[in-house]
DNA sequence: GCGACAG
DNA sequence: ATCTTGTCGC
């Protein structure tokens, strides 16, 4: 698939905060999501030694979950880890991925807060604005916002509040895990983005796109030596 | 009194 | 993210 340049690539954390205020004002998470087709999933691994990182996506049909199309791609780490400044490491070689991509998803599914984020523009927002796709993040641990435990059984979530806002939900994935953090990124609302992760629940922690992208993230890793 | 910081 | 052994339960 091929998608416009959103934007230079900042150097400083300075720069890379200044261009989330800027890009947040583009965010749009006001409308449900129609019939989705295909979604993609997609995730990064990194090299165990060196300053490398290996992304993957991962396209599935939304109808039985089956993979119809998969591209990964490594990298050199470009930016280091900083709280609240994530996209800005992992992004370059997720379009990278993208940009392999035969056909164009109609969603997509990450590890990562939406706009659960400090300036409400976590990894799915980024993503979501330079593939101009409904993207959701779907995130192992909290970020921000207030929240109570969701129920024991696979599907219950509670809503993730943020400044009085509900900015997502807090869903149990699978029975006896850890629930995740969903939070829609960008072309997508709340409502829409906990359906779809509950829609994709794959009896593991993962939601299918998401673990998929993991486990092909991880592969490439292998072959390529650690 | 302070207090959760995605991957 | 990543390293790690055994262990518990279906």
């Amino acid at each position: 698939m091929q998608f416009p340049p959103l934007h230079e690539w900042p150097t400083t954390e300075e720069a890379a905060v200044a261009l989330q205020n800027e890009l947040a004002a583009r965010v749009d998470t006001s409308a449900p999501v129609g019939a989705i087709e295909l979604i993609a999933g997609c995730d990064i691994a990194y090299h165990l030694t060196e300053p490398r990182l290996f992304a993957a996506v991962v396209v599935l049909k939304a109808s039985d979950l089956s993979v119809v199309e998969e591209c990964t791609v490594t990298r050199e780490v470009t930016f280091p880890y900083v709280p609240g400044l994530l996209s800005f490491r992992e992004i370059p070689a997720l379009l990278a991925a993208f940009g392999e991509l035969l056909r164009a998803p109609g969603a997509v599914m990450l590890d990562g807060q939406g706009i659960a984020h400090p300036r409400r523009f976590g990894l799915a927002c980024h993503l979501g604005l330079w593939l101009d796709l409904p993207c959701v993040g779907c995130a192992k641990s909290w970020l921000v916002g207030d929240h109570t435990e969701p129920g024991p059984n696979a599907g219950e979530a509670t809503p993730l509040s943020l400044n009085g806002e509900t900015v997502g939900a807090v869903v149990r994935s699978a029975t006896g895990v850890k629930p995740v953090f969903v939070s829609p990124g960008h072309k997508i609302d709340v409502g829409s983005a906990t359906q779809l992760v509950r829609a994709t629940l794959s009896g593991y922690r993962h939601p299918a796109p998401t673990r998929a992208a993991h486990m092909a993230a991880n592969r490439l890793r292998m072959e390529f030596g650690v």
